[in-house]
DNA sequence: CGTATTTAAGACCGTTCGGTCTTAAATACG
DNA sequence: CGTATTTAAGACCGAACGGTCTTAAATACG
């Protein structure tokens, strides 16, 4: 029982490395075997398909992103520092999160928008998820009387998400921080001005 | 001289609408003869390799992209009334834009970012171009008086961007209006609070 | 109108794709 | 320790990949 887990588990992390950086729809069984250290064999003895692998790889990519953010929603402090925290934690993206190329939903929420349908929702939940922690804070930081009353955490989520996505994606093409830092400032800027109390 | 003209432009129209909903990577060579009625003679006549019809595909693609902002660069108002139509202009990116699949500098810059060395770099110098569009805008407005005079227009310009692509992103992904459109509100409310005059 | 040239067809090539299946070795367990 | 089961190897399959090349038809032009 232990060792085909440990195989099943090491597939699903090389894969997650590989796709994340290559895409994944684009990433060849082959590749994921390569650096897996299997023949076909090994592989097809634990997921039905390429597309399992893919799902699987996915969801693990996604898992490590999302309890990223989460690690710093249940961590110390009040609502509005610890938003200010997650978004600063953007700042050096690919020195924090632990797989090479980039944000995971980003990255399946362009490949899925026109791809295959598991990664669209996919991608869609996670960042669906993503803009619940952000609005969960905002929410928090009204409760708290740090966050204006009347603007709606939800809405206000949504417009983050996309900044930071957008900051990750500039950051990627760019090879360049300065970016990506000037989209976070905006934020931290737009925070400050018309979020705070 | 005409003949083989046309068929050349039709493959690069044909390619580009089907690039930019499959992928720049992913789309086979079959696809781009099936759409543009062609066998492998017709179109290796025209292109060396498929990456050169694919290069030539993405040029286009950005081409229109561009030319839809620098159009309303250069309509008519005040350079802080333009730079909010252009804002405005991503409410319905979709409508206005004549490419299926969203925008090719955001897509051209996630696949191109690990992915081949044509597009990553095509994608960067196209965002620079957007980047240099928005900043002029702002230097114009402050020119006029209407932005504040101690922002720097190519940083602002550059969290502009990244805001606009991501709510083109969550839009795609979601399939509805309201995240671009949260997106959309945070850069307006931001710009009349921290940028103008 | 006749000829030189452009244009496109489509058979063909080797490679790689995702996936199957038989078989042997490694492992778990009574 | 011996046996049942899990695990992985790797040969094999048909389909699709990007690309080449010969050939015939369409086109352009003097």
């Amino acid at each position: 029982m232990s060792k085909g887990d440990d195989t099943r588990a090491r597939i699903i992390r090389q894969a997650a490395a590989l796709m994340n950086v290559d895409g994944y729809v684009a990433t060849p069984v082959s590749a994921i075997l390569a650096a897996a250290g299997l023949q076909k064999g090994g592989l097809y003895n634990h997921f039905a398909s390429r597309d399992e692998v893919a799902m699987a790889a996915y969801d693990h990519a996604t898992e490590l992103a999302l309890r990223f953010m989460l690690d710093i929603e249940r961590g110390p402090g009040r609502a509005v520092e610890r938003l200010f925290r997650l978004i600063a934690a953007y700042r050096d993206y690919g020195r924090h999160f632990p797989l090479r190329g980039g944000c995971p939903l980003l990255k399946g929420a362009v490949e899925g928008a026109n791809g295959p349908e598991w990664l669209r929702t996919r991608a869609r939940q996670s960042l669906d998820r993503m803009a619940e922690i952000i609005a969960r804070l905002l929410a928090a930081g009204q409760a708290e009387g740090g966050v204006r009353p009347e603007i709606a955490p939800d809405r206000a989520a949504l417009a983050i998400v996309a900044t930071l996505e957008g900051a990750v994606m500039l950051t990627m093409v760019q090879r360049a921080r300065l970016p990506g830092e000037a989209a976070l400032e905006m934020i931290e800027a737009y925070m400050k001005s018309a979020l705070l109390a």
